[in-house]
DNA sequence: GCGTTGACGGCGG
DNA sequence: CCCGCCGCCAACG
């Protein structure tokens, strides 16, 4: 893995797998800070593929390192349903990163993730 | 190819 | 603020 920020606004070909490009760039969400599905595809290089980010996440397997659970949608909402095991999943790891959640959501202007 | 399916987004009501 | 509708787009059958 040798693709570093500047690869991440300008993508071109940068990944030889749309699934590798969002994977490649919801690692760079730093701890403590969370991005949207828009945002990912947009800075992975592919606006308007919000949809297919969760679907490339689905994909992950349950011991990978790649810090998922940062992903959120544009409401500051967890996507999955509420009382769910993987909601309440999500929300653990986003407190043990002080990411805290104010009536089921999260404040995006003060977690949101901005290069 | 075509219809369906989502860990979505934005706008209007 | 809370729906609901519609637009989007990569997989999958």
């Amino acid at each position: 893995m040798k693709q570093k920020l500047e690869s991440i606004t300008q993508p071109d070909d940068a990944f030889p797998t749309y699934d590798e490009a969002i994977w490649t760039t919801v690692g760079y969400i730093p701890k403590g800070k969370v991005a949207t599905y828009g945002y990912i595809a947009a800075l992975a290089g592919f606006p308007r593929t919000a949809r297919a980010v969760g679907r490339a996440l689905s994909k992950l397997p349950d011991n990978t390192t790649i810090p998922w659970f940062r992903v959120i949608n544009a409401k500051g909402v967890i996507s999955f349903p509420i009382g769910s095991e993987k909601y309440g999943c999500q929300k653990q790891k986003l407190l043990n990163e002080n990411i805290v959640l104010y009536n089921g959501k999260i404040n995006l202007k003060r977690y949101h993730w901005e290069i």
